[in-house]
DNA sequence: CCACTATGTGAATAATACCTCAGCTTGTGA
DNA sequence: TCACAAGCTGAGGTATTATTCACATAGTGG
């Protein structure tokens, strides 16, 4: 389920504010008890504000849940997005480490949103935003594998899925362990060498030298 | 929280079938309403028993959900283990198949489960079930790696969570889209062409050819 | 057939949730 | 300054929930 249109559109500062802290309450909500423990009084507390304000802005509890993950999935779709730009024409091994690195980087840019955020993909309202903007970012990845300078593929929309699909367990796997820098710079390095060698493997030979 | 101990240990025939029935329950449950529809009651009226015989078998919500999750991957982490065992001392061209066909097919062997489970394991008590055996099938990677006929690795440790943690994604994709035949087949072909390119980008050249 | 245990039942309880609404406070424009 | 709009409040209505317990039924060993 898509996040329903706002209740209502802030005017004044006083309220931007105010869905500003809602949004950072119900991380902060999520990170000690989990979707489970989440509730709207608990979020509003945190916040500062009283419950009635949370329901001027957010037509419901689950609204609100997915605006939060919305807001975080276009962060890191968006990193997707210009890296893939940035990485247009240039040959793939330079595609895979862009991709391995912006990617990497937008996630652990905010480590407790996503990790706060991770049950609540997937929950059934979640489900669909994720679906939503997992697509985007495969599309810009399909773009992308079209203007490599050294190689084509056959079929670019499931190197695309693959690409997108296969980064988030790693990413996911080391935000959950709450892993060291070393660690961290081992992953992304190996994640970039994965994509490497996995679009060197399923590239059709070369059209240009 | 690993499921806690069961308030009682079935012994007549009787009461196993009112487990397993509680069991499937839930993972019916879980499948039209996700964790957050998932009460008790629901699960006990849906396996044909009262609530009250529930809670003589689990000690609450948590531990029931937990439980079910464990099963699940217990499958899960068995197949990976016998995959690996089976695969020791051969090439890495073979493990990676090996790995990759024999996680795949866990995971699509029992979809419905999969896919009723994947909520549950983001929540917190099910973060650390995943945890703990995640850490099981990675050390049986670990093992099978250290055999390969015809290459070393620097940092199997290393190695065995990114196969392992970048499996999940492609799998919990086509989980979730509801995939036909073919675009399973290729997800699988190329899980098993990215595992195998990766080991062999990351192996150290070789010990005996 | 009988005592005893295992198993099953479901109404009752106490806690907690989501969300509304009537009224209050703050800002704004003339 | 004043009237009107925007924003905020939080107690409470209505609904669910997890869990218990006093009692009923089914199996079992003797």
């Amino acid at each position: 389920m898509s996040p329903e249109k706002p209740r209502k559109t802030p005017s004044q500062a006083r309220s931007s504010h105010t869905v500003e802290a809602i949004f950072d309450a119900a991380i902060q909500v999520l990170l000690d008890g989990g979707l489970e423990r989440l509730t709207t009084t608990r979020v509003a507390e945190r916040a500062g504000v009283s419950v009635g304000s949370l329901y001027q802005y957010f037509q419901n509890k689950q609204s609100l849940v997915a605006t939060v993950l919305e807001r975080h999935l276009l962060h890191v779709v968006g990193a997707v997005e210009k890296g893939c730009a940035l990485a247009k024409g240039q040959t793939i091994d330079v595609m895979a480490s862009a991709v391995a690195d912006c990617f990497v980087a937008a996630k652990l840019d905010q480590p407790a949103t996503s990790r706060a955020l991770y049950a609540v993909a997937a929950e059934v309202g979640g489900a669909a935003v994720v679906a939503r903007l997992t697509m985007r970012s495969q599309l810009a990845l399909c773009d992308m594998l079209a203007t490599a300078s050294d190689a084509r593929f056959q079929n670019p929309a499931l190197i695309a899925f693959m690409l997108s699909t296969a980064a988030v367990g790693p990413v996911q796997a080391l935000l959950m362990s709450d892993a060291s820098p070393e660690m961290v710079r081992a992953v992304r390095q190996h994640l970039a060498m994965m994509m490497t060698s996995y679009l060197n493997a399923s590239a059709i030979p070369a059209p240009k030298t």
